[in-house]
RNA sequence: GCCACAAUAGCUCAGUCGGUAGAGCAUUUCAUUCGUAACGAAAAGGUCCGGGGUUCGAACCCCCGUUGUGGCUCCA
């Protein structure tokens, strides 16, 4: 007999050779049905497979994450299966399951795959799954597999089998298809009811644009029927929070092709948008003891050769400006950061004169490859809310950590409570992609993390991901599909310092040299904005809001009063307009109710005669009448709550 | 940059087989003066993304470009 222990640390006694499933059986019928994954001493494990020895064992359900994914990389094979009945031909690179589903590489070999074949695949797909066909694993040697999948022309499984160590191979086998797959899966691919096949993209095989480029089948699977036409919902859903549709319908900002591709135009209520979050920005700053500068949007070409930028993006960014001036190169300035190190060097600077944190909201140009453009998200012209703190080494953590509190205040008073943090390290196996000596790197990399555990913050550790002159803590947050967006950065930089020469006079009257923070709790405001867009839905918080309240006259006899009524609120710094057009109140109502504009006023005889107003509160409705003065306080204490907590 | 797809009125979109361009909303005018989610009537509104080609004839077919969308790659 073989002892299994649960995750709750009871144990029973089974047969070696009892598989996951049985072991559920023992437990429960309903257990059985619904165990789609377990884990056996750690190791991921398909729930048909035996167990032989004692073992540690954990179930997973649909529920779990290591359920769906097992769900969903069977899922990807049943693609796999359906494209190579409807696609002879057609060979394989890689399927496996994702965030929200699954996808499958594969070179078409002469066969057009286009949208319209979606309805066939997921018929086929079905057809399939109603078989029940088990999957079955298989051990396979690396000459048996290569000969295998050679024989049929899978050149990319190869290369894949061929980088593999022998002896560890497996095969997972339904019905006519078979895969490479180290597993898990489902026993049987008969629990996949319900199939929708989302997109089509292209992908280069193994991400390597210098390879051939893949076309990458996207696809969702679910248990029931119901939960695709939920999830179907929910898509649709989060369609009209997208930024782009938000920003165009409240009038915040708009695209030119006469402009340019990727180069945003702020309209008037969203420039006083981002004016308030950067007065809000400003505020908390200065507390913490920044100093404002402004810089010009060029630079000197010698300049970032000087930072290092200019070897390293030079090519890849918008080209130097030519003056009339023979031998004149400017650079629009891709970062601030070499234009601050100016800053810092223009005067002698003392122990006594740091930290020196230089902030500044710089607008930088970056020529960012056309395919990436996104809405607000990835543009070219963008300002970034920017600051870089000069310090002694001995007072990097003590900034970061205050750097840290900066970007938690913010992201509390605007709710972003899911987000996630990052830790970007050097590849330690790539180091000549980086600039800076060994012994910084190492220096940096302990600050952050040891920033981060002091913090108790909970950061994602990322190997290969630090910018080319030192490692940092970035804040991500998910837009309205689930795509992840950096936002605020913190980045710790030895290597600047270096190549600007940076200096001060320590307490020993020696020189010593200064190390260098770069933080931006935003981002960028255009990627703030628009990820702040897509978690409100558009209802932006009332301190944010373009207009806070909307003044509704029962007829054009109370325009006067109206505009009145509005004249005193905006006296009283709250932004108030009157939607004076000649329609009935419903109308109006109505129609504020779709801009989202949080309070409407609603006045006629009796508010009239009585300096009052009837309040009307956006998706909640009437909340009664009272005085102009009243809600003049009510609105402004409401403003100040939340921005002073 | 790469792959795929798209672009028609201010907005959302229809436009059949290649035969001289259509709706709703918004706008303007008229009527109405209204009490908490759409009153009515009329008018105006078009470089069918741009350029080239095929054709007697192109919004529609072909080529080039621009911009956008979904991915990939990239992201100082």
């Amino acid at each position: 007999m073989i002892t299994i222990t649960f995750p709750d640390k009871s144990t029973r006694q089974y047969e070696p050779g009892t598989t996951p499933l049985q072991i559920a059986e023992s437990i429960s019928t309903r257990l059985a049905q619904d165990i789609l994954a377990a884990t056996v001493n750690g190791a991921e494990w398909d729930i048909s497979r035996p167990i032989n020895e004692d073992a540690e064992i954990k179930l997973f359900k649909w529920d779990d994450a290591e359920g769906k994914h097992a769900f969903w990389h069977s899922s990807a094979h049943l693609l796999a299966e359906a494209l190579q009945e409807l696609f002879p031909g057609v060979k394989f690179g890689i399927g496996p399951a994702i965030e929200n589903g699954f996808y499958y590489d594969i070179d078409p070999n002469g066969n057009t795959i286009t949208a319209a074949d979606f309805s066939r695949i997921e018929a086929k797909m079905i057809e399939l799954a109603q078989k029940k066909e088990a999957i079955v694993r298989a051990d396979i040697s690396k000459d048996d597999a290569l000969k295998m999948f050679g024989d049929r022309g899978e050149e990319y499984k190869c290369e894949l089998i061929s980088e593999l160590e022998d002896g560890h191979i497996t095969t997972y086998t339904q019905g006519a298809f078979t895969d490479l797959c180290r597993g898990p899966h489902l026993p049987s691919t008969a629990p996949i009811k319900a199939v929708k096949i989302l997109s089509l993209a292209g992908a280069y095989w193994r991400g390597d644009e210098k390879r051939n480029q893949l076309v990458r089948v996207y696809g969702i699977t679910f248990p029931k029927k119901k939960m695709l036409d939920e999830y179907l919902v929910m898509l649709e859903e989060a369609k009209k929070r997208d930024h782009r549709k938000i920003g165009k319908e409240m009038e915040l900002f708009a695209f030119s092709a006469n402009v340019g591709a990727g180069l945003p135009l702020w309209l008037p209520k969203g420039a006083a948008l981002r004016d308030r979050l950067e007065q809000f920005l400003r505020k908390i700053q200065k507390r913490y003891g920044y100093l404002q500068v402004i810089t010009p949007h060029i630079g000197n070409k010698n300049l970032y050769v000087t930072s290092g930028h200019y070897a390293k993006y030079g090519k890849d960014s918008f080209q130097p400006i030519h003056t009339p001036e023979e031998g004149e190169e400017y650079l629009l300035k891709p970062m601030n950061c070499p234009h601050h190190c100016e800053i810092y060097r223009s005067a002698p600077r003392s122990y006594r004169d740091l930290p020196m944190r230089l902030a500044e909201f710089g607008t930088v140009y970056r020529y960012e490859q056309s395919g990436e453009l996104h809405g607000l998200t990835r543009v070219r012209g963008f300002t970034q809310d920017d600051a870089h703190i000069f310090c002694a080494p001995d007072q990097i953590k003590d900034e970061f950590l205050k750097v840290m509190d900066i970007i938690f205040y913010i992201f509390k008073a605007l709710k972003f409570d899911n987000f996630e943090a990052q830790i970007s390290l050097r590849d330690p196996n790539n180091k000549q992609k980086y600039i800076g000596s060994d012994e910084n790197w190492h220096l940096a990399e302990n600050a952050i993390i040891e920033a981060c555990a002091e913090k108790g913050l909970n950061a994602r550790t990322e190997l290969g991901e630090a910018a080319f002159y030192g490692p940092k803590l970035d804040f991500m947050v998910k837009d309205a599909i689930g795509r992840r967006w950096q936002l605020g950065t913190i980045q710790v930089d030895y290597n600047l310092p270096e190549r600007f020469q940076l200096e001060f006079t320590g307490s020993d009257n020696q020189k010593h040299r200064p190390v260098m923070i770069h933080r931006a709790p935003f981002g960028s405001l255009e990627r703030f904005v628009a990820v702040l867009l897509e978690h409100t839905a558009g209802k932006l918080p009332l301190w944010l809001v373009p207009d806070q309240c909307v003044v509704l006259p029962i007829s054009e006899k109370f325009n006067d009063y109206a505009r009145r009524v509005a004249a005193e609120l905006n006296e009283a710094d709250i932004r108030a307009i009157v939607d004076d057009r000649n329609e009935k109140i419903g109308k109006k109502i109505r129609d504020n109710e779709l801009k989202r504009v949080p309070y409407m006023l609603v006045v006629g005889e009796k508010e009239a005669q009585n300096d009052e107003v009837s309040v009307r509160k956006q998706g909640e409705g009437d909340k009664g009448t009272m005085k102009i003065t009243t809600f003049a306080k009510y609105l402004t204490d409401e403003v100040a709550s939340m921005i002073n907590q």
